[in-house]
RNA sequence: GGGGACUUGGCGGAACCGGUAGACGCAAGCGACUUAAAAUCGCUCGGAGCAAUCCGUCCGGGUUCGAGUCCCGGAGUCCCCACCA
């Protein structure tokens, strides 16, 4: 017999599918939608087994929603815009452009070998002059809503991309990229008022119940809302210069406002910085906190440092009581108002702080159970619950009344008020680069920075930028940025800052829906399609891209553009794609093809093919160049087809969870699709429908059903891995009651079966279904036949097998009918020889039948 | 320091509501076919034991007729955040 040969049925299938243009999506409203994405590629140049994964995940939920009669929008982008284009341009003098668009015509035709059932038509790629024109069309919108603005600010500056990074850019202070030490600097910046909707963020992350609660706690975390009071201290001397109000500071512990006993300001707190003027001393201290570094090691280890500014403030609730001013190294300027009570007895750092100064530590929070004549707090503070004392007004309260007591006498004093406080700040959108949307403003030396108006655009790139040198090769163009004022017509420059390219992403998912429309979104196709059904991704997005994502979604639905208030009602993180790493002894990694293992028993060694030198196993890990131990999906493709590797991927492993490919793995999966195709071979074609049962049709029968259902159910369920598995047993039991010398009625029941079976391997191996599907007498295409059905009668078995237990322990088996009585149950169960053996000598207090 | 997840054979994993632990696949062993190998097919495959049977889901307790699953305590691994007031 023939086997199966994926080289010359694979393009064939493709070519169908695209001659029949099978996948478009249609604005059907006859029917329910479904939009399922992956997270846009970034063109690197080259598929690799993550993307295999990710895509052929997307791909069974795609096309197991069309075959049930949805309505699905499937498409396909590139998230083009990105330093690595730079990069090549800077290292091999390339175009970025240029090079852009080469990766992106390797990567599609590899992309499309997969199989995928995507709409093509809706194809773009971010750096398409037709998208980023849009986006800063999007820009102004969001610019008229007041939601952009531009200040100078303090910010985190990456020395080797020479750009600016967002705070969620910076990885224990370093540049994600770049992994370079990020520097402070000074500068202009473009913000999106991210912090307007940072409520809102929170809030709705509750609605997204198709979300892993993982990520909803990340982005909780991320946003880091808390409430307390914002108060300020009256001064005990004359107010410093532009401090009439008092000194403002941020609690979320007013409860503990009798248990003060320093204020801390921050090294760049405005009041700091006077202090440093007069004070010599206070100005080398602040230069000392500035050298601070912000890695993992450095905060440990890093000591509580203070400066006493001599400066003396009231206690809001007792003017007569002063506490100290210290410049504190562990204030962070850009949380609350910069500055802070100390509170030793109830707070780690502040009493660590209070410890090495020499400050009171007076205890206002009274652990259960302790004297408090007694109690003291030692070297470890006290957070723990308890009722108040040493208090005045509040004394005798718990915790969370005497905030409320305390915040409601601040309101009353106007003094203070309560406050809610985001740990998120706003968006930096600028990048110093060239390879990014521009910003459609200029800057004019009348009318200072003015927004084109829409006419204007699209503000397109040069083509002719020149990258010999690190910086932005837009900014040192000779002539891009020379243009004229929109409000006086007088000369100006552009912008040569561009847009962070999490902004292309924040969006595209909405263009998808009309990908040639007039303006940003066509609200029409919006509203049939958003939001997304089902996005598909890695977890190494849970915050940045999808908090982006989600803020510029409510942005535009305020702004009328869009009716959905979340872009994405079902999130899922899928695993990474792992690979064993090989080293030689010398500890140089080795690539897998160059590598023989040698199974003994149980253990496993492995030694170069070239010449047996011994190699060490490591453990599996994410694929990748510098570790040697990528698979590339083309060679795998070439040997044993584009199905048996996206089965591979599907089977192993839960979709959540990483997967360790193997060769034997994929091996595997290519003897499935073998077998597969023989059974559907052996079965003569046109088998005639035959009348009547006999036991082995009734079997098949039953399986067939059963199997819909399950494999209906997993796919729902993104229970992949256990859905192949049903698949694999159903075959087993195919195999079990071949075509050769089949009754009419088994020949029958198989022909149902392979019919069924043909649409349901379908989301998993496209090709193979399809070639099934015609073996089988299949109308049209497989890919558009349509979800076999099942009848629930067929799939629950007749005669149910029963553990019995005797004193909970597992003592047999019995057989009764299925929905048999608890009687009946009962007395099939006494009559059985080897459980009354079971019972010998023992008393029958209590019988429990779990029904079926 | 704060938050979250995970831990089941040699391996990946299954067990949906507390009801037959180890489905399915991989690896391995034995056999068939073959001059031989590959491929393919059949059987075995958690541990101990001839067997009856006993033990077994990271460890220790608990709830229950019954626990991989629920509760309490502990260990290990991984991820996210972090001088956040």
């Amino acid at each position: 017999m023939a086997r199966y040969n994926p080289k010359e049925t694979e393009p064939k299938w493709r070519k169908a599918w695209a001659d029949a243009d099978a996948f478009r999506a249609v604005i059907d409203p006859s029917k329910p939608k479904y939009y399922v994405l992956e997270m846009f590629p970034y063109p690197s140049g080259r598929l690799h087994m993550g993307h295999v994964r990710n895509y052929a995940l997307g791909d069974v939920i795609a096309r197991f929603k069309r075959a049930r009669g949805f309505s699905v929008l499937h498409p396909m982008g590139w998230d083009a815009f990105g330093l690595p284009a730079e990069n090549a341009a800077m290292e091999r003098g390339v175009n970025p452009k240029a090079w852009t668009y080469d990766n992106i015509a390797r990567m599609r035709s590899e992309l499309k070998e997969l199989g995928l059932s995507i709409d093509w038509s809706r194809e773009f790629a971010t750096c398409d002059l037709a998208y980023y024109g849009q986006q800063q069309a999007l820009f102004l919108d969001l610019y008229a809503r007041g939601l952009v603005y531009r200040r100078e600010g303090m910010v985190n500056w990456d020395p080797v991309d020479q750009t600016v990074l967002a705070n969620e850019q910076v990885v224990d202070g370093r540049g994600w990229r770049s992994g370079a030490v990020v520097e402070k600097r000074k500068l202009n910046q473009w913000f999106f008022r991210i912090t307007d909707y940072a409520d809102q963020l929170t809030d709705d992350l509750e609605t997204l119940e198709r979300w892993p609660e993982k990520v909803r706690v990340m982005q909780e975390n991320w946003i880091g809302r808390s409430k307390g009071l914002t108060f300020s201290f009256a001064f005990a001397g004359e107010a410093p210069a532009g401090f009439d109000s008092g000194l403002e500071v941020y609690t979320t512990r007013p409860d503990t406002l009798f248990g003060a006993s320093f204020v801390a300001i921050a090294a760049d707190h405005p009041l700091a910085q006077q202090a440093a003027a007069k004070d010599p001393k206070a100005a080398a201290f602040i230069e000392e906190c500035r050298k601070g570094g912000a890695s993992q090691a450095e905060i440990d280890t890093a000591e509580k440092l203070g400066f006493d500014t001599g400066i003396k403030v009231k206690h809001p609730f007792d003017p007569s009581w002063e506490l100290p001013v210290w410049i504190a190294n562990f204030v962070l300027m850009d949380y609350g108002a910069g500055a802070l009570f100390g509170c030793p007895a109830h707070d780690q750092r502040d009493i660590d702080f209070a410890r090495k100064y020499g400050l009171p530590v007076v205890p206002v929070v009274l652990p259960p159970g302790e004297d408090p004549k007694t109690f003291s707090v030692g070297d470890e503070a006290y957070t723990g619950p308890g009722v108040i004392y040493h208090s005045q007004f509040l004394d005798g309260l718990d915790i969370e009344t005497a905030k409320a007591a305390a915040i409601a006498r601040m309101e009353e004093l106007g003094q203070g008020e309560g406050a809610t406080v985001f740990r998120l700040r706003d968006w930096g959108v600028a990048r110093q680069r060239a390879w990014g949307c521009p910003i459609p403003v200029v800057h004019c030396d009348k009318d200072g920075v003015v927004p084109l108006p829409k006419a204007a655009l699209p503000v397109a790139l040069p083509d002719d930028l020149e990258f010999g040198k690190p910086g932005n090769a837009l900014a040192r163009h000779p002539t891009w940025k020379h243009t004229t004022c929109p409000a006086c017509g007088g000369p100006a420059t552009r912008e040569v800052d561009t847009l962070d390219t999490f902004v292309d992403s924040s969006w595209y998912f909405a263009r998808f829906t009309n990908p040639d429309f007039a303006t940003p979104i066509d609200k029409a196709a919006a509203d049939y399609w958003m939001p997304v059904d089902q996005y598909i991704g890695g977890i190494e997005h849970a915050v940045l891209h999808l908090l982006y994502a989600r803020f510029v979604t409510k942005a535009l639905a305020d702004d009328g553009q869009l009716s959905v208030r979340e872009p994405f009602a079902g999130l899922f993180t899928q695993g990474m794609v792992t690979h064993e790493t090989y080293r030689r002894q010398s500890g140089e990694w080795v690539e897998p093809k160059d590598v023989e293992i040698v199974v003994e028993g149980n253990s496993r060694r492995a030694k170069l093919v070239e010449n047996g030198a011994e190699v060490t196993i490591g453990d599996a890990e994410k694929m990748s160049k510098s570790k040697k131990n990528t698979v590339a999906p083309e060679e795998i493709f070439d040997v044993y087809g584009v199905d048996a590797a996206r089965f591979f991927v599907l089977s192993d492993s839960p979709p959540e969870r990483d997967t360790q490919w193997s060769q034997a793995g994929v091996l595997g999966a290519w003897r499935f699709v073998n077998r597969v195709w023989e059974e559907f071979e052996s079965q003569p074609p046109g088998a005639a429908s035959a009348a009547g049962d006999d036991e082995a049709a009734t079997a098949v029968r039953r399986a067939t059903h059963k199997l819909i259902k399950q494999v209906t159910e997993a796919i729902d369920t993104f229970r992949f891995n256990s859905g192949i598995a049903r698949l694999y047993e159903f075959l087993n039991l195919l195999k079990a009651n071949p075509a050769a010398d089949a009754s009419p009625a088994l020949l029958t029941a198989r022909q149902e079966a392979l019919s069924a079976f043909a649409r349901l391997i379908a989301p998993f191996t496209p090709h193979l279904a399809e070639e099934c599907w015609v073996r089988v007498g299949g109308q049209g295409m497989a890919a558009v036949a349509g979800w076999p059905a099942f009848d629930p009668a067929l799939t629950e078995d007749a005669v149910r097998v029963l553990p019995v237990q005797v004193n909970g322990k597992r003592r047999g088996e019995i057989s009764a009918p299925a929905g048999a009585s608890a009687a009946d149950v009962e007395k099939i169960v006494l009559d059985d020889p080897e459980i009354a053996r079971r019972l010998e000598g023992l008393t029958i207090r209590k019988v429990i039948v779990v029904p079926d």
